[in-house]
DNA sequence: ACCTCAATGGACAGCGCTATCCTAATGTGG
DNA sequence: CCACATTAGGATAGCGCTGTCCATTGAGGT
C-alpha cells in the first residue's frame, strides 16, 4: 500500500512528483517511472500510467531537471560544439539539430570553440561537470585530453560534418574530399586549364578539401603546386577579394579558383567586379557550402550544397537513439553533397 | 568540532564538498561558503579559505551544478532569447553575452523565437522549469503569459536592442527610432527628394526605424505613404532584389531607398548592377546594421552600425550584478549607434 | 563583573528525484 | 499440489549541495 504521509505542505508551493503520485494514489517510484515511459521498459500497469498521466496533467506538473540530474547522475542537457557562429553553415545545422533535440525534451548547450582545440578542451571539461546526456562534436580534429575525456565520461557523442570508418565513432556528415575532387572536376570538365585554390581558416575539412583538389588534378595531370594559396588568416569576403588580386598578379595565366568557402568566394566575385575582370570568361570561381547570397551574386556562384540542415537531424535522431541506449544501425552515415552549378563557371 | 564521519568511500568516484571539507579539517558548510566566496558576506575566515581552496585544488575537486542547483533552487544557467541565429546582428550579440558569461561561471542556454512570441514564450515555460540564474530576451514585444512568467519566477531579467524609460526595467539599446531617423536625414542632406522605405520582417525594431523615417521626412515635407514597402516575408537578399525593381516598376521618380537591414539593401545592390541601375547616380541606397559584406559591395553600402557586441557586454554585466543583488546605477542603458556613409549614396 | 551583541563555525534537515533492493502476487512445469 | 521463475508495485536510501537555525567566542557597554 501507498504510504500515509499526506499533506505535508512542502515549503516551496511547487507540485512535486510527491503530490502527483499522491493526487494518483500511487507511491512516488511509481509515478516517476509512468511519467517516464518506455526506459528501460520497468513495467507499469497500463491503467496506472494513464492515472498517474491524468494526475500529473490536472496539477500542472513539471519535473525538476536538477533534482533529476542529482539523482540519476545525467542531465537533459546535450552540449554541441561548433567552431563558429558566425558561418551560416553552422547555424543551420545548429537549428536543425537544437529543434530535433527539444522536442525530444532536450536542452541544447551551444559551445564555440574558434577552431582552436584548446578552447574546445575546455569547452568540455565545463560541460561535463553538467553531466550533459549527450554531445556532439565538429569533425575528428581535438586534443587527446579532450578525446579522454569524452572516452572516460560514458556520455554518447556524436561526431559531425565529416565522416569515419573507425569502429565505435559514431559520425554524419560527408566526404570533404570527395567534395573537393567533384568541384574541381567541375571546372576541368569546363575546359579549365590552371585551376588554384584559395584557401584561409585551413581547418581540417578545408584540407580534406584541399586533398580532393590535389587528387583530382594529379589525376588529369593538372596539378601545379604554386597555385595553391593557402591563408592562415579568418576566412571573410574581403580576404577572398585579396587572395583573387594576389593569385592574379602572381599568375596571370589561371583561368579558374577554387575557393574553399563562399565567402572568400563572393568577395572574390565583388572584387572581379570591381577590377573588371570577366567572370567566369576570363577566370571561373567556385566556392564551397552554398552560403547565403551565392545565388545573389553576379554572376550567381557555383558551389557545392552541403546538406548541414540534414546533418542535424541525422545527428540529433543518432544521438537520441544513443542516450536512450537503442541500437543504431550505421555509425557511420554519409549525407553525400550537390553540385550547384552556376553562372560564375 | 568537525563531525567524524570520516572515510565513507562513497559510491561514485565523484570527489565531493565533503571530501573536500574533510582533506581541510572543515566541516562541509563552511568548505561551501569558502568556495563560493563573498556571496551574501557570509564572513570566513581568510586562513580558512586558504586551507579549503587549497584542498579543493589538491583533489581537482568540481562543484555538482545539479546539486547546487536542487538546494539552492537557482541553477547557473542564463537563458538568452533572441529571434533569429541566422542575422549576424545577433549571433555577434550572442557571442559578447556568452564570453562574459561563462568567464564569470554561467553557461548560456540559447533560444531562438523565429519573432514568434508564442514560441518564445515556449521556451520561456520550459527554461523557467530549470529555474535560470537570469535571462536576457530582445525588446519588449512579447505575449503577457510570457511577462508574467518572467515577472513570477523573480527572475532577473535584462531586455536588449531597444531602451525602455520604465521604471524596473533592465535594458540595453538605443533608440532605433533615432537611428531610423539619422540615416533618412542623411539621404534628405543628400539632396534625395523621394525617399522610400523597404522593409521585411516586420518586426517591432523595423518598426521603430520606419516611425523614425516617418517623423524625419514629415518634418521636411517629404513624407509619401506610397513609398513604403512592408512586406511580411522573412529578410533576404533575393528579397530585396525584388523590394527593388517593384519599387522602381511603381514609382519612377524614387531617386533613394532605406532597407530596414543590410541584407535586403546588399540584395537591393546586387539586383541594381543586374539591372544596370547607377547607384548612387539614379537611386541611393542605405541600409541597417552593417552586416557582413555591407563593406564589400559594390558600390559599399551606406548604413548604421549597431553596437551589438557593445550590448551584448553590457547586458551580460548588468545581468551579472542583478545576478549578485548588487546594485544597478542605472537600468536603461543606451549604447547609441553609429552612422557609416559609404559609397551606395 | 555582568549582560548584550556581533561574528564565525557547525549540526541538521532537506531540495525533488531515482537506483536498488524487497515483497507480494501471479503464472509454469513436474 | 508444490517449488520456482517472473512480474509489478513499494520502501528505503541516498545523489551533492545549501538554507536555516544553533553554539561558541570575544568585544564593548554599564
Amino acid at each position: 500500500m501507498v504510504s500515509d504521509k499526506l499533506k505535508r505542505p512542502r515549503a516551496s508551493g511547487r507540485v512535486t512528483l510527491g503530490d502527483v503520485a499522491q493526487a494518483a494514489g500511487v507511491s512516488p517510484i511509481t509515478a516517476s517511472r509512468a511519467l517516464r515511459g518506455e526506459v528501460g521498459e520497468r513495467g507499469v500497469a497500463a491503467d496506472l500510467v494513464a492515472r498517474v498521466r491524468d494526475a500529473a496533467a490536472r496539477l500542472a506538473y513539471v519535473p525538476d531537471p536538477a533534482a533529476r540530474a542529482l539523482a540519476s547522475s545525467r542531465s537533459s542537457h546535450v552540449a554541441v560544439l561548433i567552431p563558429l557562429l558566425t558561418n551560416t553553415l553552422f547555424v543551420d545545422f545548429l537549428e536543425a539539430v537544437q529543434g530535433s533535440l527539444t522536442s525530444a525534451g532536450y536542452q541544447t548547450l551551444i559551445g564555440v570553440t574558434h577552431y582552436r582545440p584548446e578552447e574546445e578542451e575546455q569547452l568540455l571539461k565545463s560541460y561535463m561537470a553538467h553531466r550533459p546526456a549527450g554531445v556532439v562534436v565538429t569533425g575528428f580534429d581535438r586534443t587527446e585530453a579532450s578525446r579522454r575525456l569524452i572516452a572516460a565520461s560514458g556520455v554518447p557523442c556524436v561526431h559531425v560534418m565529416e565522416t569515419s570508418t573507425e569502429p565505435g565513432v559514431y559520425c554524419v556528415g560527408f566526404s570533404q574530399i570527395d567534395a573537393g575532387f567533384a568541384i574541381t572536376a567541375h571546372l576541368l570538365a569546363q575546359g579549365r586549364k590552371r585551376i588554384a585554390f584559395a584557401a584561409a581558416q585551413l581547418d581540417p575539412r578545408v584540407m580534406q578539401r584541399l586533398e580532393g583538389y590535389r587528387r583530382c588534378l594529379r589525376a588529369a595531370g593538372a596539378y601545379d603546386a604554386k597555385l595553391e594559396l593557402l591563408d592562415t588568416g579568418q576566412s571573410s569576403m574581403a580576404l577572398g577579394g585579396s587572395l583573387l588580386a594576389d593569385l592574379l598578379a602572381a599568375h596571370p595565366d589561371v583561368d579558374a579558383i577554387f575557393f574553399c568557402n563562399d565567402d572568400l568566394a563572393q568577395g572574390g566575385l565583388m572584387a572581379a567586379l570591381r577590377m573588371g575582370v570577366a567572370v567566369p570568361a576570363r577566370v571561373a570561381m567556385a566556392g564551397f557550402n552554398d552560403l547565403t547570397g551565392s545565388d545573389q551574386m553576379l554572376p550567381p556562384l557555383t558551389t557545392v550544397r552541403t546538406p548541414r540542415v540534414e546533418i542535424g537531424v541525422q545527428a540529433a535522431q543518432m544521438l537520441l537513439r544513443l542516450m536512450r541506449k537503442e541500437a543504431v544501425a550505421v555509425s557511420s552515415v554519409d549525407v553525400g553533397y550537390e553540385l550547384i552549378v552556376r553562372g560564375s563557371t
